[in-house]
DNA sequence: TATCTTTTTGAGATGGTGAATCAATATCAT
DNA sequence: ATGATATTGATTCACCATCTCAAAAAGATA
C-alpha cells in the first residue's frame, strides 16, 4: 500500500525507563492496600502489572464510581493513546480482583469503588432523581439471614428505594 | 423498481373482525383488572387500543418476567410479522402504566410483571448464574424506616443479594 | 544486560440492545 | 362510511461493551 507503516513510539513524551514501579509513588503510596490487592491477583493469575494498569488503578482510586468513558475521556489528556478497550478490560480485572463492583445503570456500566467506602445503599426519588446514600446494619443482617436459608454465601449486594422525597411529595 | 408492491393483508390468518374487544377473551377475563388499568391509561392518553397491545398484554400477564426479545420470539410463532419495536414501544408503555417495571439485568432489559407477584428479591449466584426469590417482610418493615427517617415514601424497591450459591461454593 | 517467552495493548471491527424514522395501516369518534 | 389521529413494523441508527490481531511491553532467564 502507499501506507508508510510508522515505527510505533506512542509514548515517547514519557519519561519512565521500562523496568518502572509505582508509577505515581504518590498516588500508590496513598492506596497502598488496593495496590498490593491487584499485585497479588496479578501474581496468582500470571498477568503482568503494566503502566497502564498502574494509570487506571490510580485513577480509579481517586473517586467513588466511574463509567469506561468517563475515564477515557480523563486519561486522555494525558497519555492520548490510551485505548478505550484496554480500561475495559483493566475495569473488570478490577472487579475480578474485588476491588471495583460493575452496576448497570440503564444502558452503561458503571464501576464502584469498593475499598473507598463502606457498602451503602441509595434512596431515589422518581421524580426529581435525589439520590440519598444510606446504610443499615439490621438490613444486611437479615439478608445474611436469608441468603443462609438458601444455601448463598453473599459476596455482595445492591438495595434501591424508589419513592418521593419529601419535596416532591407537596 | 421490479419489486411489485404487495398488497398488506398480514393478518389474514386470523379471524378478528376490525372492531374486535377482548381478543383473546379467556385470557383477559382471568385478567380484569389488569386489562382495565390499561384501558383506564389509554383513555386519558388518547392512546388506542390495538390488537398487539392485547396480545403483549395478555402474553406478558402469563409470565413473572420477560425480555422483549423473548417476547418476540413467543409471539413470532403466531403472528409472524409483529414487530419488535412494538413490543420494545408496549413494554414501556406498560411501565407507564404500572404492569410493568424495567430492570437492567447487565446489557439486557427485563419486565417484570408486577400484579403478578408480591414484591420479591432476587438472590443470584455470581458463579453459575442461579437466581432464587425470596421475600422478607421484615426487610421491608426496615425500608419504610430508613426511608421515614430521610423524608421519604417508598413506591418501588430492588434488592438483590449477590453471592456463591451452596453448589458453586464447592 | 541481552534474549526469549508470554501477556498486554490499542485501533478498528463486531455484536447486540433498545430507540428513532416514516410510509402504510388500524383505531375510533363522528 | 368517513376522516382525524395514533400505531405499526421494516429498517436504520446510536450506543455500549467485547473481540481481533499485529505490534509492543513485561518480566523471567541466562
Amino acid at each position: 500500500t502507499g501506507l508508510e507503516k510508522v515505527p510505533l513510539d506512542r509514548h515517547a513524551h514519557l519519561v519512565f525507563n521500562t523496568q518502572y514501579q509505582f508509577l505515581e509513588s504518590g498516588v500508590m503510596s496513598r492506596n497502598l492496600k488496593e495496590f498490593a490487592v491487584l499485585k497479588d491477583h496479578l501474581g496468582k493469575h500470571q498477568l503482568k502489572l503494566t503502566r497502564q494498569r498502574e494509570r487506571i488503578l490510580a485513577l480509579f482510586l481517586k473517586t467513588e464510581h466511574v463509567t469506561a468513558e468517563h475515564m477515557y475521556r480523563s486519561l486522555s489528556k494525558k497519555d492520548p493513546h490510551i485505548g478505550l478497550a484496554t480500561i475495559y478490560r483493566t475495569l473488570n480485572l478490577f472487579c475480578d480482583t474485588g476491588l471495583a463492583q460493575a452496576r448497570h445503570f440503564g444502558a452503561q456500566t458503571q464501576y464502584d469503588n469498593v475499598s473507598h467506602k463502606r457498602h451503602h445503599d441509595h434512596l431515589i426519588c422518581t421524580t426529581c432523581g435525589k439520590i440519598v446514600e444510606f446504610e443499615n446494619c439490621e438490613i444486611e443482617r437479615l439478608q445474611e439471614e436469608v441468603a443462609a436459608k438458601h444455601g448463598f454465601v453473599i459476596q455482595t449486594h445492591k438495595l434501591e428505594l424508589y419513592g418521593l422525597c419529601s419535596r416532591c411529595r407537596r
